[in-house]
DNA sequence: CTTGACCCTGTACCTAGGTGCAGGCGCTAA
DNA sequence: TTAGCGCCTGCACCTAGGTACAGGGTCAAG
């Protein structure tokens, strides 16, 4: 794990981003202020690195960058705050888990659609879907 | 059910929605072009209520704009599509199914997150979050 | 010393799914 | 007849998450 400092072309082939996103994440926050080389390059430490690639697998998982942006000021907190950095994590595992909920409904309701829909095959009638501006009513 | 005909604002009246939202469904294609009074007013009818319903709950399911104006040109084909319509369901359920996985899986490292962080208290090291960057690595 | 690849800032543009507003008619009631 | 809705079109604006220029400066190779 060698320490290198990057350019920002560097450092987004090497996090698979376009440069103009590094930059993106800098205004929303994701990252640091970059520290800059006489000319005004920014130069990215390995650290930098490990910030994208966070931010890409929890985008992957269905966060949004504002709440990246939280679970990435959770990791920079101190000891002192832990007790605040331990209910910001409870906080995002409960709506974790109200997301889950949400989509098992759906889920469900789309269950009942497929299956409607093979049952009936046998009939003459057109797709059960036909009817469908009902089938969802019910919930 | 009594057929009515309906302007604009009566129509989003019923519908739930708003007014300016019709025009940007018709825009869509979710909605037919409306025939219009003498006036020009645009007017519509029973079917276009009934649109406007499916294209609601379709969206609470998951299904983008582009999906459900997809699912609307089934609507009207005969029982030969249903299989088509059967299928957009279940491709839809299997994408719902991995954002749940995921889900999960997201929720099980959160919930180690703030185990450890609550096992470590008695100890006087910074907060196990500042070592955190790796724990979706896994995933 | 020039060329090309790279970097800078600032701003505009893109899709999705709308929302809002300006400027101008139509309709109805007092 | 004038107020006050509701309707029309067209266009700007909004959030998210980027992407694409324009118009510059930098740097290393040949």
């Amino acid at each position: 794990m060698e320490s290198e400092i990057r350019t920002i072309g560097q450092l987004a082939r090497d996090a698979g981003v376009r440069v103009e996103t590094v930059r993106y994440y800098e205004r929303r926050g994701l990252l640091p202020r970059a520290r800059r080389s006489p000319a005004g390059y920014r130069l990215f430490d390995d650290e930098a690195l490990r910030r994208i690639r966070f931010v890409k697998r929890a985008q992957a998982l269905g966060f949004s960058l504002r709440e990246v942006r939280e679970l990435l000021s959770l990791r920079t907190a101190k000891r002192v705050d832990c007790d605040a950095v331990r209910e910001r994590a409870a906080r995002k595992i409960a709506d974790v888990e109200e997301k889950i909920r949400a989509l098992h409904a759906i889920r469900k309701v789309l269950l009942q659609l497929v299956e409607e829909c093979e049952s009936r095959r046998t009939s003459d009638r057109d797709c059960p879907i036909l009817g469908s501006l009902d089938w969802m009513e019910e919930h």
